[in-house]
DNA sequence: GACTTCGTACGATTCGAATCGTACGATAGA
DNA sequence: TCTATCGTACGATTCGAATCGTACGAAGTC
């Protein structure tokens, strides 16, 4: 894809997710936890994690026989990064836009509100503890 | 792409996005706006046109010896389709966390916020008049 | 009528994501 | 040691988005 709307496809935002859940994992690791969803061949992992390194997403070192892979970019980086292109390529850039369209898609409960108003005015739940 | 992030491609919705503010639209409206910003062929601008048609989100009919396209689908619902897979596949389903993430990227002003808060709380800014 | 212009018709090509297979070295049991 | 298993190495393939070119009929212009 030569203008692609996101910077990374499906099966690799699909296997940087379970890295990041993982922390150090190997392809075997991913490969596992994939097919308890799907049907997926274990070189198709093994080469969407290469894919993955090249691009800077993941690290990898050599342990033991085989190599073990963390990732080199946190969460919300990835994220910000996804989403803010599909606010400006989707959404022209409009915030309110895309929020709009978030409430109006799958319908929230009001306690979900009350969360979103809070993260909006600032208050960060992310940090747990 | 066996497994699109996205339904859509970045050149797709730039197509779209120009169809939907222009109304009625020809080829070469939509190149000649695409063309403002960027270079790009004619026939690439067709060829686009022609795939949105097959996939249902543009319809057409002849006028005179040209087609005139128009959207079959209205933004909000396309709009609408492309968030909730980010939301499932990059952010695991949870609408806090979409949300959370962009309060963080792109920093927003206070009347931003406010706004945010009002359709979070269910007043409709879309409805304009 | 000849010439230019406009727009479609119809591919052909490129590129990256996604997918998988085969070959082969290393390791662990029997 | 022989063998089965595990994991990598190294492509090969497929598919759709994106890109463009050439050919050709319509319509206007002189």
């Amino acid at each position: 894809m030569r203008n692609p709307l996101t910077p990374l496809g499906g099966t690799e935002m699909e296997v940087l997710r379970h890295v990041w859940a993982i922390g150090r994992a190997t392809v075997r690791d991913v490969h596992d936890r994939i097919r308890d969803e799907r049907r997926i061949a274990y070189t198709t992992v093994m080469t969407v994690m290469k894919n993955l390194a090249e691009k800077g997403y993941l690290s990898y070192e050599r342990e033991g026989q085989s190599y073990v892979y963390t990732a080199k970019r946190r969460p919300q980086e990835v994220q910000g990064s996804v989403l803010s292109g599909i606010l400006d390529k989707v959404f022209g850039g409009d915030p309110a836009s895309l929020v709009q369209t978030l409430v109006e898609s799958d319908d929230l409960s009001e306690a979900d509100r009350e969360r979103l108003r809070r993260i909006i005015d600032g208050f960060d739940d992310t940090t747990d503890a």
